[in-house]
DNA sequence: TGTACATCAGTGAACGCGCGTTCACTGATGTAC
DNA sequence: TGTACATCAGTGAACGCGCGTTCACTGATGTAC
């Protein structure tokens, strides 16, 4: 009962879990080792029998956050939509007040692509797999001439990342309103 | 001759303006004090003779790099340029691969967007305050009814800096390019 | 014109601290007989 | 069923290092007489 094994793997995913929430709110140079394994409810000595450094797991944290973000904010509750309709709600999920408070849960580009642009091949390499499948599920979604939807998926995501970065880094509420509002029509 | 005082002046001004540089190419919490003032030619003691903190550089040195970024990208060589002329220009300069790999003298939002968010009050306001006259900028050069100009100036602006974070964090350069070029085209 | 003093921008050693990483150890669990 | 041993996930003290910041000092320059 209880396989050991088992339990180092739900250790793993408890951290995996933890480095994905805190790189996205607080940037992964602003996350220790401590702290982060503190979020998963260990001690800092366990981490390097999970990971080999702190960039291995950048690049597998990457796969947490993309993932979770794509599921809340791209089909959770969408299920059948496609096109114009899907865009819309996509959109009006993307571009909120409470997607700007809580970077902890959503789109992972605007709070690491910039840390993301400063680190290796390895980890630039993993974010681009990342980027590629969240594009993928864009084209799907768009529907129509398959290169088309890529370039209407593309400057979708480019205009939600910048309306949504913009929107964090001010400081008035309001302006942060307007700048989400002005990316949201069309 | 050779005032004290303006010589004070001109170090301070050497000192934002390796900030202004080292802070879009490292990152804010990438560049030490110490590396800054050399990258200014002195040494880390007389930091603290210019500025109060690291957090109040960071707030003099947006000034210095969004002034360049809007000189240097929106400004300079589009003297009479006005409305679609202007912007696809503008596009044309910001969504290129050497705006993508010179991090150091372009816009300063896609660098530093996602530290400035974490910063305090006071670095968001002076943040906001540099995006208000950059979009000032897009408004006067767009033309035509005001707040028109203002949602496509905001819409066009959070395109842009979309494309250059996706851009430089993914590792390969075709993709890279075929980012620009979607967010280019309108 | 020359000497003594005041000013002050900049220097560099030192501070306490938190970082990523290492490692000897603990203690719970599984296995052998 | 009970005892002795092996395994191994996780602990926590310690490592060297670089960080932001402080401070006693230097040395060039300007001022007073």
């Amino acid at each position: 009962m209880s396989d050991p094994s088992q339990q180092k793997e739900r250790s793993h995913a408890r951290i995996v879990r933890a480095a994905s929430r805190l790189f996205r709110k607080q940037g992964y140079r602003g996350t220790s080792v401590d702290t982060l394994m503190q979020g998963a409810g260990l001690t800092r000595g366990g981490f390097y029998a999970h990971f080999e450094s702190k960039s291995a797991l950048l690049r597998t944290a990457l796969g947490d956050a993309f993932a979770e973000a794509r599921a809340n904010l791209f089909e959770r509750g969408l299920d059948g939509l496609r096109g114009d309709a899907w865009l819309a709600r996509a959109a009006a999920r993307y571009l909120t007040l409470a997607h700007r408070e809580q970077p902890e849960r959503g789109c992972a580009i605007p709070t690491l692509a910039a840390e993301v642009a400063r680190e290796d091949d390895e980890t630039r390499r993993a974010f681009e797999r990342e980027v590629g499948s969240l594009l993928a599920v864009f084209v799907t979604r768009l529907g129509g001439d398959p290169a088309e939807a890529r370039v209407r998926a593309i400057r979708h995501l480019a205009g939600w990342v910048g309306a949504l970065s913009l929107a964090r880094a001010v400081h008035d509420d309001e302006l942060a309103r307007e700048i989400l509002d002005a990316c949201r029509s069309r």
